[in-house]
DNA sequence: CGGGCTTTATAATGATCGTTAGATATAAAT
DNA sequence: ATTTATATCTAACGATCATTATAAAGCCCG
């Protein structure tokens, strides 16, 4: 049992190292223009091989997808938690902060989602928004507290503004610029943004 | 001559119904998964006839995500020029009222480019990507004037404050909920989010 | 009515797609 | 050493891809 342990851990190496290199290849060519023997060259494999590993290129495509999402929130997750006593505020931006972070600096998982999602096949995007909508709850839950702890004026929208926190900082992935801020660097600037408004210095 | 300006205006109805079609298209499933052979069907043409109206797919999607960046750059310039005299919140308000208008209720170029430009072929979107900067440098020139003006804090950076309205802006797109606001209703609110800042009431 | 454009259809090309079955290699277990 | 399980390769399947050359149809003009 000590070495089956041992294989299926293997199994898992290379099943990772798979989804490792093809959500790159999902960012950067997207669903449709992405072979599966693209896939398999990028792997050291060729293409049949990825069989053993995954049921057919939809189900390797959305098991990367939804690691993309579990990886954002998990992430975002922790952090809340380790400062559940903080003011709402404080959390946003820290949520803010690993959002952003998890996007642009630990794996292509949540790019490939945001890159793909619109254009992947219809079973797996609505499995996929049921996934996207219990992450998006943090971020109701977040701003509600913050909208009766009275952190945030009355009259915002709340659902506008979650959509204009994740808009902003999922199109942080157009920029593409070597020259951009860190990720925790562009939280400030857009928690500036959101939440004491350009006009006040 | 009076004959041959209306064939050729005759061509033109068919190219741009054939562009119409294809972005939608575009829109709904992506550059890669959009075969020549769909786009003939949603035009009820055979594939080979496209070919008499643009020379392959690649410049009939290329013809479409560019002209979706003149629909919005020409809208946007078109309502700020009929307001230059205002001052300049008045107008960055205005531009996001336009550029949310045209992505939403005229026509489907601009969603296409946005929703297809990261999976394009790199030549196409070299070229795109350079008609954007031309858009873009409306929304540098309207922060600056904002800010020279007093109108915006010294301590923003306007290149992330840029990129962040456009991508909540942008972002819209991925909403897709039958009772969301009209356009220049989400415009009204973004506006307060990002230059009144939420705090304040 | 017939000749010359314009526009579309036909049909085939070679390439590439996702997928599968079976052979082969590697290494662990008995 | 022989069997067993794991992992990959080989080689092909039929479908579909963008593209092309050619034929046919539709339509204006004389």
């Amino acid at each position: 049992m000590e070495a089956r342990k041992k294989d299926e851990r293997l199994r898992d190496v290379t099943r990772r190292m798979i989804m490792d290199r093809t959500a790159r290849l999902l960012v950067e060519k997207g669903y449709g223009t992405t072979s599966l023997r693209d896939i398999a060259q990028a792997c050291d494999m060729k293409a049949g091989s990825l069989y053993y590993h995954f049921e057919g290129k939809d189900a390797l495509v959305e098991a990367i997808m939804a690691r993309g999402v579990t990886l954002v929130e998990t992430a975002v997750r922790g952090a809340l938690d380790a400062q559940a006593a903080d003011e709402p505020l404080a959390r946003i931006k820290t949520a803010m902060a690993v959002h952003l972070e998890t996007l642009h600096d630990r794996s292509d998982y949540g790019s490939a989602h945001i890159r793909c999602f619109a254009h992947v096949p219809p079973e797996i995007r609505q499995r996929l928004r049921e996934m996207r909508a219990g992450y998006e709850a943090i971020w109701t839950e977040l701003l509600q507290e913050a909208k009766s702890g009275g952190a945030i004026a009355q009259d915002i929208d709340l659902h506008t503004l979650k959509f204009a926190l994740i808009g902003m900082m999922n199109w942080t992935l157009e920029w593409r610029l070597p020259s951009d801020a860190a990720p925790d660097e562009i939280a400030d600037r857009f928690f500036c943004i959101a939440f004491e408004g350009v006009r006040h210095g």
